[in-house]
DNA sequence: ACATGTATACTTGTATACAAGTCAACTGAA
DNA sequence: TTCAGTTGACTTGTATACAAGTATACATGT
């Protein structure tokens, strides 16, 4: 993610180590409460430890993982309650911006316009990942199409903490996706989100987005009993 | 601040030594702009600088310094840009939670009554600060204040958060006391607020809170022109 | 059989050694 | 004087060595 460390674009071994770990934890491909240590993950990237202590230090920082001192480190466990609330971090931001985006929005502008064809671009993407049934796609497409709006007001710690929080909620999206099809229901919803900041109602698309982002809410039971292992209050 | 590394109450040393750094930074014991040298800090804390850089790490993750590789490291200049993203990100948050608190506001229940106590409290020592010309302690008080309201709706990520976000926007509050004296003018714009929460009366929080977290807007140009040479745009 | 102590192979935490980039001051030739 | 080249003292980045905590298997004594 081209967000982090634009500061000098340096990319020492342990950033670059960060960035790996992290895709495979918040993409489910290291499952959460894993063990991971970092002998074992230097050996697999072929550097020191210490590029790999650097990144656990990073990665603890976010709380995708527990270091426990002496023993190792575990995949952080999804948290109902860390969910929810990065759930609710999430939509008072997105809420927020994105009604300002929606009073912003002029069309006569070529930011907009340019704007406009990128965003669509993104809900075609989405319906061909849909087609083909590629999730992994599907779940990245969707975070743009979000990011795409948000970047509109120009302001990149807003950027930046959305994606803290959405480390968090992914493992639960994916979870979901396995489970229940909802791809398309959330595909026009985003078409309608967009509509209605293109006709510049804000009222609307609050109320669209508010619940276009709880549209998961109600999977979560079944989601938490089938996978309880991977949860830290079940 | 209790709030960070609850997950297992690690404390190394390169803990200790981001917590020592960070609160430096952000009190203006180091100047925005300063270099700082790992060699330079592990000799000052009679450690290695392994767990300095390590303390370095994290504090570049808080965008608190920048490594310039080969260099060293610079505290960060305060980035106008960046107070007001920051600005942004916390009037999200503790508009929509002031809120809430509001709306559930119930001094018959006990939790709420101790509360009150608490915060009554914050208050009477914040002016006694005051009267001590204490804008250290000044500044740590009315941070105390908005968490315990915070607090109220029991989510530790937004706190995370709003610390984070405070970092950035500390360091212009401290210049901001030297210049200007609207201490009192934030003590009775707190007893208003917590009087509206109080009364149940969630849109006058929303605006005396919204006003009050602008309190300081109209003296930036002063300071920025006074400490431009702590600020990044200027 | 069973508790108890101990060796051993793990782990992380910390210090140190070494590699390589950066910069400034100095040297020496034109 | 001026400028190119070089040395040397800094810096961070990375690897490695060592210290110390943890858990497990195993031997030993009862």
């Amino acid at each position: 993610m081209a967000l982090q460390e634009l500061s000098t674009n340096r990319k020492t071994l342990g950033i670059k180590a960060y960035q790996a770990i992290r895709d495979e934890i918040i993409s489910l491909q290291i499952k959460p409460g894993e063990m991971i240590y970092e002998n074992g993950i230097s050996a697999q990237l072929g550097v020191s430890r210490t590029p790999v202590r650097e990144a656990f230090n990073m990665l603890l920082k976010d709380e995708l993982i527990e270091i426990l001192p002496q023993k190792g480190a575990q995949v952080a466990l999804i948290s109902q309650q860390k969910v929810a609330e990065a759930q609710y971090v999430r939509e008072c931001l997105e809420v927020s911006t994105f009604k300002i985006v929606a009073s912003m929005w002029n069309s006569k502008e070529a930011k907009f316009r340019e704007l406009e064809d990128e965003i669509n671009n993104i809900i075609n993407q989405q319906e061909q990942a849909v087609a083909e049934q590629n999730y992994v796609s599907f779940v990245a497409l969707d975070g743009q199409f979000h990011e795409k709006i948000l970047s509109v007001i120009e302001n990149r710690t807003v950027l930046v903490v959305m994606n803290q929080m959405r480390a968090h909620l992914n493992r639960m999206r994916y979870l979901e996706l396995l489970e229940a099809r909802h791809e398309q229901i959330g595909i026009d919803q985003h078409k309608e989100i967009f509509a209605a900041i293109r006709a510049n109602d804000p009222s609307k698309t609050e109320i669209l987005l508010a619940w276009h982002l709880r549209i998961l809410d109600d999977v979560r039971p079944d989601i938490i009993k089938k996978y309880s292992h991977f949860f830290k209050e079940s």
